[in-house]
DNA sequence: GAGTGGTCTAGACCACTGA
DNA sequence: CAGTGGTCTAGACCACTCA
């Protein structure tokens, strides 16, 4: 009926299912819809699109494969809590798979700064040389051995709150999940040999291998936090399952037919 | 109507889009359909499956998305080309990055053996030890500089034809890439010290740290190949984008609502 | 022009499950 | 029981593009 209704806001040329995606993955990616919230119902989408029911059930289809939302039977569609960080790619979530696998997990922090950023941290980090930044070098541990070094940076014009938290307690990482949503990510992986202070840190041999893990994390474009995790090699390694083509990516629409 | 057809073969609980779905990806991945090759039109697997539209749509839309087949209006849908197996975790293409870069590309074969499978071959492929397996070792130069140290494994029984390949003048992963369409494929991804060997080969210093991606690769849950591929890592690292929860992974089902 | 996929409709039945 | 999502139907109009 309303083929020709406002859409809300940007006058895209996209299909309806999509326009509905989008409004509801700006709800959800914003926070305005936490962790767990409900979502409207089919039938109140329905009701509120003036759409048909498939045209609702393809939006939130597309937003159950993609993780933001899960459907249950009776129970209605629920706001994802957001995926455990590095379990996306598989990656060992230190503290998530040390507990369940019944193994003790302790977590040092070794230095915290307030700072403008530097040259390297805006560089690092994505925000303009000065903008406020939060410093954080720390250590996981698991069973007593030094697992991992921490070296984070946190953007503290689009989390302030980080500014007054206790990171002795908390582990950045696990207070930035269960705060910010984010939309996007990008791994750099990359092998180095351990320099002193590294060595130190993870109680190896100066010159080990380390596996580098450097994870750049924002929501909708804006930067939220920069991390380098080091581990020791012997002990660590990545695991990473594919299907073909897996999702298509931003640069990488490759597809030809003859 | 027919709700209670039969499904040509497997007495599944799939719903009949899944079910399609199936079919079509199973003579995709067998190879029965080559890349390139035309689908059935909606109208055509309407008419053989005897069901809605929107039924075969789904089917269609999920294999677009997965990356088999690529769609267009009026020309139809083919079999997508396998995509380009590195990029997919937009792992550095050696060759097709090398040459994109306007770079020279050359590859040295070390040593290849045609082997009935050790024990530690059949450990790391995944096939009965005695399995026939070819077993290839080589380095790639980008620009006259070695790159990566490649050492391979093929499965035999899965891919015989790889038995009178002349890999001298082609690399092995392009080559399997371009015969057989592989459906998973799981990277590890670790750190260690150049032994002796590597070092000679990638021409670094002993005990330099090395990045290596070690990736297995199946055409429906038969193995095909394993790699090592050992990268200097100062010279390399990894880069993988990701949105939240990302694809569903096998098991990785960690959805919860409260 | 005609065939293709992209989207949409206005219904429908079913399975599941919380109340 | 009743509400929810999962799936399906039998149509429809449109945009695109090859012949």
């Amino acid at each position: 009926m309303n083929r020709t209704a406002v859409p809300s806001c940007d006058a895209a040329k996209l299909p309806r299912y999509a326009e509905i995606r989008r409004e509801l993955e700006h709800a959800i990616l914003s926070g305005r819809w936490p962790p767990g919230r409900r979502v409207p119902s089919e039938h109140d989408l329905v009701a509120w699109y003036g759409c048909a029911r498939m045209t609702v059930n393809k939006a939130l289809s597309e937003l159950a494969a993609a993780g933001l939302i899960v459907r249950h039977r009776r129970a209605g569609s629920f706001v994802a809590v957001p995926a455990n960080d590095q379990s996306i790619l598989e990656i060992h979530d230190i503290e998530a798979e040390a507990r369940s696998d019944g193994k003790a997990y302790r977590f040092e922090l070794l230095g915290r700064a307030l700072r403008k950023a530097t040259r390297a941290d805006a560089a690092r980090l994505g925000v303009k040389p000065g903008a406020p930044v939060l410093a954080l070098a720390s250590v996981h541990f698991v069973d007593g051995a030094p697992f991992a070094a921490e070296d984070r940076l946190i953007n503290l014009d689009a989390v302030p709150r980080a500014r007054d938290i206790d990171f002795t307690t908390r582990t950045p990482g696990g207070w930035l999940l269960a705060q910010i949503p984010w939309s996007r990510a990008r791994h750099r992986i990359s092998a180095i040999n351990a320099d002193a202070a590294m060595a130190r840190a993870l109680r190896i041999a100066r010159g080990a291998a380390c596996l580098v893990v450097s994870r750049e994390t924002w929501q909708q474009e804006v930067p939220i936090t920069q991390v380098d995790l080091s581990h020791s090699g012997e002990s660590h390694h990545l695991v990473a399952h594919f299907s073909p083509a897996g999702r298509r990516r931003d640069g990488s629409g490759k597809h030809r037919q003859p």
